[in-house]
DNA sequence: GCCGTTTTCGGCCCGACTGTTTTCAGTCG
């Protein structure tokens, strides 16, 4: 059992603690624990064993001895009994905006609500409104929440259906006659949610490949398709769909499978209007196989330039294609630092230095640091004489091994409701000592859409802004955005030559893809911002990257893609107007 | 439950907002 999977059972009781209307402060404790041990560098199994890890902070003996069954065991006794006592159903209460563990305990106990079936039909009939402490206003939250959460009801963010998609991968892959094993559909195209795992398999024989299935851990309900086709039920409800294709007709069948149904269907299209035919099975010329042995092959057999996966969304990329006019899109291997990652001098697990030492690892040339600004109290905001040190801490790192990797000096300043930035009233000269400043909302989400919008503007009007940081403040699957007109922003933004950060937590990715190519037209730039609160969180780029190629940018409109010296040139510039 | 002492109980990141109240609990970031 690694430290993940210990982190995550101590979180789960803190959950259940709170869920049975226990002291806070006691679940509090089991949170704390599971980020301690989160951050963990060592062996958690060792430090069981010698009995060191009850001797770090935050690790008492209660937490101490859940880490030590866990790893002897591999179970908790006080995790098995937590969870017979609370129905499953109240985790997925616990996803209603609005709702906090106290109240569900209130709802649990005087409603007998234990799911969001419950909860639903509590609020319709009206018995929510009359308990005391909640009222009509809270019932209507309620409902809305609950429909939100069933929109999205069995999707899944990019990187937790990766991971499904992967352990399918390596387990067909070990069918006997299973030549090549693809991730498909929507993951292969980088979507942020995806309804389904799609898997192809180029093979001869569908039938072993197909009965594999049913061996795979956490699958329910497999069902046939046809003869080279199944779905199958996973666990929380996602879909997993497989499928077979031979030898021969496996490049047609990856570009069908891949999709998009809108990208599809103009190949098509185009294939028609050049005298030929498409279908999964192939390209066809007066009924006769055209030879394409992979995706390349078909597209210039189309005369079209191959098209990345990820612009494959019917959204002009094959009339850019046949003009040869497709952007030579952003990499991972293109990054040379970022610009929004948090220390603990704020909410950070990993000191400065650690965060400076990572990104050299990653071959990186320069860091960004933006703790949270004062107005941020919950997550630590920084008070000036907080910057003053961390800047003293900065420069001693540049003066010494600023050859091997630069840090810029930069803050996540909260943007106050009325459109002010933090530290513009009175403090001013803290923005002014920055190389440079994410401004973000984290605040008032409930404005209206002119307020919030207008807000946001006023902040782009500041001076001192250099990036806006994750511009509409959505949790995937979890929260929508705030309110906001995005279009004005994105003008606003590109007149006063402020960038819009790629928030790359996977759970943000903010500001979404789809606005990026009107955004890039019209001169904003971006850049790839893991918002990383551990070593780990600035991998998370890579999701980033995902939503830049997605949005057709390239080395050119991704900042954290530029060298050193025209970085610092692009903050000298922005800084003088 | 954990910490840290002016050591064995009192406080726990903290301020704003919302909806419920009529002075405040719950939620959120």
């Amino acid at each position: 059992m690694d430290k993940h999977a210990i982190a995550a059972v101590l979180a789960e009781i803190g959950t259940l603690l709170e869920l049975q209307g226990e002291n806070p402060f006691r679940a509090r404790a089991f949170y704390g624990a599971a980020r301690v041990i989160e951050g963990l560098s060592g062996d958690v199994a060792e430090l069981v064993r010698t009995g060191e890890l009850a001797k770090i902070k935050g690790i008492g003996p209660a937490t101490a001895e859940v880490a030590r069954e866990l790893v002897e065991t591999g179970v908790s006794t006080m995790h098995r009994e937590l969870r017979e006592a609370t129905p499953a159903g109240l985790f997925e209460v616990l996803e209603v905006p609005g709702l906090g563990a106290r109240r569900i305990h209130t709802l649990h106990r005087e409603l007998g609500i234990a799911s969001l079936d419950d909860l639903e039909r509590a609020a319709v009939e009206g018995r929510i409104a009359g308990l005391a402490g909640f009222g009509v206003k809270t019932q209507e939250k309620i409902l809305e929440g609950v429909a939100f959460l069933r929109s999205v009801a069995g999707r899944r963010r990019w990187p937790d259906a990766h991971a499904v998609a992967v352990s399918v991968v390596e387990l067909l892959g070990r069918v006997p006659g299973a030549r090549r094993v693809e991730v498909v559909g929507g993951l292969r195209r980088l979507l942020e949610t995806v309804d389904r795992v799609e898997i192809l398999v180029e093979t001869e024989h569908a039938s072993p490949v197909l009965a594999a299935l049913e061996s795979l851990p956490g699958v329910a309900e497999v069902r046939r398709a046809g003869d080279v086709a199944a779905t199958a039920r996973l666990a929380e409800g996602a879909m997993l769909a497989v499928s077979c294709a031979a030898p021969g007709s496996f490049a047609a069948a990856l570009l069908h499978a891949t999709g998009s149904e809108e990208h599809w269907a103009a190949l098509v299209e185009r294939a028609a209007s050049l005298g030929m035919q498409l279908t999964p099975g192939g390209l066809l010329r007066d009924g006769a196989p055209v030879a394409a042995e992979d995706e390349a092959a078909l597209y210039a057999a189309l005369e079209l330039t191959f098209v990345p996966p990820e612009l494959r969304e019917g959204r002009g990329e094959l009339e850019a294609a046949a003009a040869g006019a497709l952007p030579r899109l952003v990499a991972y291997e293109d990054l040379r630092g970022c610009f929004h990652c948090h220390t603990t001098y704020s909410d950070g697990r990993a000191t400065l230095r650690e965060m400076a030492e990572a990104a050299l690892a990653r071959g990186w040339r320069y860091l960004g640091i933006a703790d949270h600004s004062r107005a941020a109290a919950y997550a630590g905001g920084l008070s000036p004489d907080d910057v003053r040190r961390q800047h003293e801490e900065i420069d001693a790192w540049n003066e010494e091994r600023g050859h091997e990797l630069w840090i810029f000096k930069g803050i996540e300043a909260d943007i106050l409701p009325d459109g002010r930035l933090d530290y513009a009233d009175g403090d001013e000269e803290v923005l002014a000592s920055m190389d440079y400043v994410v401004g973000s909302v984290h605040s008032s989400f409930g404005l209206s859409q002119a307020e919030q919008t207008e807000r946001v503007l006023r902040a782009l009007e500041n001076p001192y802004l250099t990036f806006l940081g994750h511009p509409t403040g959505r949790l995937l699957l979890s929260r929508r955005g705030y309110a906001i007109d995005l279009d004005a922003v994105i003008d606003a933004a590109a007149e006063r030559g402020v960038a819009i950060e790629i928030n790359a937590n996977p759970y943000r990715l903010d500001m979404d893809w789809r606005y990026w190519r009107e955004a890039r037209a019209k001169g904003v730039r971006t850049a790839i911002n893991p918002d990383a609160h551990s070593i780990d969180g600035l991998d998370d780029v890579r999701y980033g990257v995902g939503v830049a190629r997605k949005g057709w940018l390239g080395v050119e409109d991704v900042v954290n893609a530029w060298g050193l010296e025209e970085v610092k040139a692009f903050f000298g510039r922005k800084r003088r107007g």
